[in-house]
DNA sequence: CAGCGAACGGCATACGTATTCACGGGCAAG
DNA sequence: CTTGCCCGTGAATACGTATGCCGTTCGCTG
């Protein structure tokens, strides 16, 4: 039975003491060249790995970062939205090039959430992911900030109190895609998504989209803005809220790609063509909006960029650096359903 | 400067010794119910956490399962496969339903990890993840079995050697789609993926797939199977080397939805309809097969089942328990790209 | 040759919790 | 009234690493 060897043992059979390994095994100064030579040779042989435990208890850090993933109906068992899991997966990466750990997790909105990992020593810092009405996560945003506790949000730069915030310009995004609409001679514009500072990134978003029809000489018309949440299902109760309270439009910005790719379904059903009576654009450039039919114009975040820059925000803020929101541009990406000839 | 409160804070308090507060708020046996509520309200007034690097190190076992994601092409920026991701999503609810943290990495092939996670004790067990040539893993993966790592796979039960194995009927899902396209009067099935047993899952659904035609009589045509990674680019160059040495077909069963989008996008540049020329069937059921032009029918890995075996598989392994493979049933979902009428 | 500083490495200890052992008191059985 | 046992608790210690503080050695300068 050969037990996990530890620094004692290397040390035993180096001839020096344990702090002198683990001296040469880490920082490395103030070790003799050689004798590091020697101590990372048996290190090899013995297969020895640091205790992150002991390492962690030692030195007050734990080289890890968590991730919390909130969504509205996390009771439910759907998918997670793909937005979520696309950046994930770029965090991940972005994790992985600073050595970090990555903890992952959902969150209930209840839960004390708030506290436990950066308290309980888990990780060093928090990175909060999740949609969902911002009134109910503002009292432990506060608590978080009081507390002093590293973290950053990916939301809308935008809103107050927020605590350090990576987001995407939802504003510029929506007006870029709503001035192509109207450029595309669209003049009922739709707006699908919650459009209150409850849903502080929709709510910029619809703000663009406002300010572009201002840009243009028109007005927002109220009876064209129907509230939704992230999913299809929410896009397709909206849609058909639209056709059926007798809304004449001629184009839909929904606020996430979702919400239109429900929609698009819902028109379908209705047997509104898309683009030719209704052109339908999304927001975040989620893997499918190039599958729907026709493929879905959108605004793209650029996830990859946006987990680096959660990533290293946020441990910039670990490291008590100078650190400040980031706001990481929108481009518009357009495909067929928007009504653009090809 | 309120430093964080240790248990001998609470003890001080409680008027009782250290090794108490902990017995309190954990086992609980042993402690009078009267002095448990004591220390329990005193830990809640002071926003108590048990730090668990502490925890981790004296108890011997860290409550985090690690799960370990590879790809082929992990160099490249490419996304995360989102069948791996749904995956992921499912294994973070099986890892809060069981109280475990979970930590998540990508792996380059190269890497120690087949060792670094649970040697450095980060975590109790390891669940991976992974497309790719299987041999490049089966000598890490003996290491890990003689090494008495924890771990499970997700990939083909019928693989030798393995390790601890959950995985989906690929061979009987293969069965079940080409059965299907026979039944729709399909003669001339091409197979997209690679075919040979270093990559076991795609080798059983290409044996499902021999084994449907067999059924029915006809033999499988090896001019008819390209291979082909899971991606959409493999997807679309395999269609097209089918195309341009001018084979003769009527359907495709591609070895994963990321092939059959691809390829589905190589017909139709080609001027082939789908279903009318060629019907197509995928595999996996990622979100995105819903969206394609036509919807793609495809056989449904069910993920959420997954997450949970992989996640309470690897439990019992960790409590020595006796636990063995564990084979998921694959359903056929029918949508328009076979041909079925609606 | 004396003196001094830098380089190297050992000693002691801290990190916060979980667990083993021992102990005292109360209670039941004899 | 004694014996023995269980319950509740404290004392002591282990877990494996990192770090502050010194002592020693060596090379160099004056």
């Amino acid at each position: 039975m050969q037990r996990k060897p530890t620094s004692f043992d290397i040390a035993h059979l180096a001839g020096v003491s344990q702090p002198t390994v683990s001296r040469a095994l880490r920082g490395g100064r103030g070790v003799n060249e050689a004798t590091r030579m020697r101590i990372e040779a048996i290190a090899r042989r013995l297969n020895y790995r640091v205790d992150k435990a002991a390492s962690n208890l030692r030195s007050r850090h734990a080289e890890t970062l968590a991730v919390l993933i909130f969504q509205d109906e996390s009771a439910d068992d759907s998918a997670i939205n793909p937005f979520f899991l696309s950046m994930l997966g770029s965090i991940m990466r972005a994790c992985a090039d600073h050595g970090q750990d990555m903890l992952v997790s959902f969150q209930q909105l209840g839960s004390d959430w708030h506290q436990d990992y950066e308290d309980s020593r888990r990780a060093d810092g928090l990175i909060l992911l999740g949609y969902g009405d911002y009134e109910l996560y503002r009292a432990k945003i506060s608590e978080l900030i009081a507390q002093n506790t590293h973290f950053v949000r990916w939301g809308s730069v935008e809103a107050e109190g927020a605590g350090l915030t990576v987001g995407c310009d939802n504003h510029g995004g929506g007006r870029a895609a709503t001035r192509h609409l109207v450029e595309l001679g669209r003049r009922n514009i739709a707006f699908l998504g919650h459009a209150s500072s409850h849903y502080p990134e929709f709510h910029d978003r619809y703000r663009g989209h406002v300010a572009a029809l201002k840009d243009a000489g028109l007005a927002a018309d109220p009876a064209l803005q129907v509230d939704a949440l992230t999913s299809e299902e929410a896009g397709a109760a909206a849609a058909e809220a639209l056709i059926d309270r007798g809304a004449q439009f001629d184009a839909i910005l929904a606020a996430s790609d979702l919400i239109a790719i429900g929609a698009m379904r819902a028109l379908a059903a209705r047997g509104l063509r898309v683009p030719e009576d209704v052109a339908v654009v999304g927001f975040d450039d989620i893997a499918a909006a190039s599958f729907t039919n026709p493929p879905l114009t959108t605004v793209m975040q650029d996830t990859r960029a946006a987990g680096r820059m959660l990533v290293e925000t946020l441990l910039g803020r670990i490291r008590e650096e100078r650190v400040h929101d980031v706001l990481l541009p929108a481009k518009l990406v357009v495909r067929r359903s928007c009504g653009e000839p090809a």
